[in-house]
DNA sequence: ACTATTTTTTAGATTTACCTAAAATATTTT
DNA sequence: AAAATATTTTAGGTAAATCTAAAAAATAGT
C-alpha cells in the first residue's frame, strides 16, 4: 500500500498524540498538522477506508494495528533522518527538523536500510529521542524530566521535550545538550526554578517550563 | 519563488530535451513525464506565468534565463544525492536514480550546501555527468562516443549516455564503469560492433548501440 | 433535565494536476 | 495549393486535499 504525503503526515500527527495525550480528537489532529478539523474528518474517513485507523463518526479514533505500523515508518525515517543531518553533515540540530519533515516521505526501504547501516544503526536520535528499528521495535529508556529529578543527584541528560528551534536555541546558549551531565543543586518554591551545576559551569538557573522540557537518565 | 515538484519536474523535462534535441514539443515533454500533451499545455500557461519559460501559443517554447536557473538546481540536487547514494550509501549506480528523483525535490539550500561540502564538492555524479556547482556552472568536459573513437587509442570511459537500468545492468555485467580505460581494436562494418580490450580480460565484442552510450575522454 | 458550549460532521467550493475528446493550427505530401 | 497528417490547444471533467459556513451530536454547567 503506498501512502501520500497527507495520509503519513496525519498518521503520524494521529501517533504521536495518541502516544502523549491518550485520547486524540478532530481539533488536536488539526492544530498539529495546521490544518482544519473539517479536514481532519475527511482523513479519518480515508484513512478508515484503507484500514489504518478505527473510527465511527462522533466517537473516538485510533491507530489500528497496521497504521501504528506506518507511524513507526515514518518516525523512523524521520529520525534517522534526523541522526544523519545533525552527525554527517553537521546541521545543527535546532536546524534539521523541518528538512527530516520532506525526507521522511522519501519511501524507499532499501534507501532507509543502507542509509541505517551507513550510520551504524543508532537507537536514538539527536534529540534523544528512541529510532525504531526495521521492526518497529524502539528502546524506551526511562526518563525522568529535570523537575522531578532529586536534588543533588547526578544525572545525563537523554533528551527533549519538543522539538521547537526556540528551545533547542536556548539550549545551545546555555550548553546543554544531549549527554551533558548535571545536578540539580536547589529548587526555588517561588516559581519552580531550578539552580543547576554543569561541570566547568558556574551555578546557574532555568526556569520550571525549561526543566519540564529536559530529560536526564541517572544511576539510581 | 517556491514550486511543487509537478513545476520542477517539467522544467527539468524541457531543459533536459532543450539540451538533446534542440527543440521541444509538447508530446516530446508529454513522453519524458508519462503524461498527456494536453497537461503539458496546461503547464505551460502556469510556468509562463510564473516567468519560468516563454511561450506563445502554437509556438515554439524555451525556458527563460530564470527557467534555466531553476532546472540547474534540479540537477544539481539531483546529482548531488546520486553521488551520496553511491559514493556513501554503496547504492548500485542502476538502483539511485528513482530515489534521486524524489530527493531532488527537498529544497534547502542549507541541506544541499552542506551535503556538497560533505561529498567534498564532487564535479561528476556516478554516471559521468557534471554536478552544476552553487552558482549553475558545471565543467563539460569534451566528450566523444566510444562509436568515434578511433582505433588502438586508449580512452577512459567517462559518462553514459542514459540512465536506464537496463544499460547500467549491461555494464556491470561487462566491467565497464567510470574511469574503465579502455581501446577500440577493430570496428565491423557489419552492424557496426566494436571489439573492446580492457586491461586484464579477454577482447570482447560490443555492439553499436551499446557504444554510441558510453562517453569517453582520450589524450588527444 | 435542560440549556449552553464545544466538538465533529456535512455540504458545497476551490486549487492543483491530471484526464479525454474535439477543435484549431501547423506541417507535410501529393 | 489543396488534402492529409501531426501537433497543439480548448473545453469540460475527475481526484486529492484543502477551505468556510452551517448542521448535528456530544459534553458540560446549572
Amino acid at each position: 500500500m503506498d501512502l501520500s504525503k497527507a495520509e503519513e503526515d496525519y498518521i503520524k500527527a494521529i501517533y504521536r498524540l495518541q502516544q502523549d495525550n491518550g485520547q486524540v480528537g478532530t481539533n488536536a489532529v488539526a492544530q498539529e498538522l495546521k490544518t482544519k478539523p473539517a479536514s481532519v474528518t475527511d482523513m479519518l474517513k480515508k484513512l478508515k477506508l484503507k484500514r489504518l485507523l478505527h473510527y465511527e463518526p462522533y466517537q473516538e479514533f485510533k491507530l489500528s494495528q497496521e497504521g501504528k505500523k506506518v507511524a513507526l515508518g515514518v518516525v523512523r525515517r524521520h529520525r534517522l533522518w534526523e541522526y544523519f543531518l545533525v552527525e554527517k553533515l553537521r546541521l545543527g540540530w535546532d536546524e534539521v527538523h523541518d528538512i527530516a519533515e520532506q525526507l521522511e516521505h522519501i519511501t524507499s526501504q532499501r534507501l532507509i536500510d543502507k542509509l541505517d547501516e551507513y550510520l551504524g544503526f543508532p537507537d536514538t536520535d539527536p534529540h534523544g529521542d528512541p529510532i525504531p528499528d526495521a521492526n518497529g521495535k524502539m528502546k524506551v529508556s526511562p526518563r525522568v524530566s529535570l523537575a522531578q529529578l532529586p536534588l543533588h543527584m547526578p544525572a545525563e541528560v537523554c533528551s527533549v521535550g519538543s522539538q521547537s528551534s526556540e528551545l533547542l536555541e536556548m539550549l545551545r546558549h546555555l550548553h546543554i545538550k544531549i549527554g551533558t551531565r548535571l545536578e540539580v543543586k536547589r529548587r526555588f518554591d517561588f516559581d519552580g526554578s531550578l539552580e543547576i551545576k554543569i561541570r566547568n559551569i558556574p551555578l546557574f538557573v532555568i526556569s520550571q517550563v525549561m526543566a519540564q522540557n529536559l530529560f536526564v537518565t541517572h544511576e539510581h
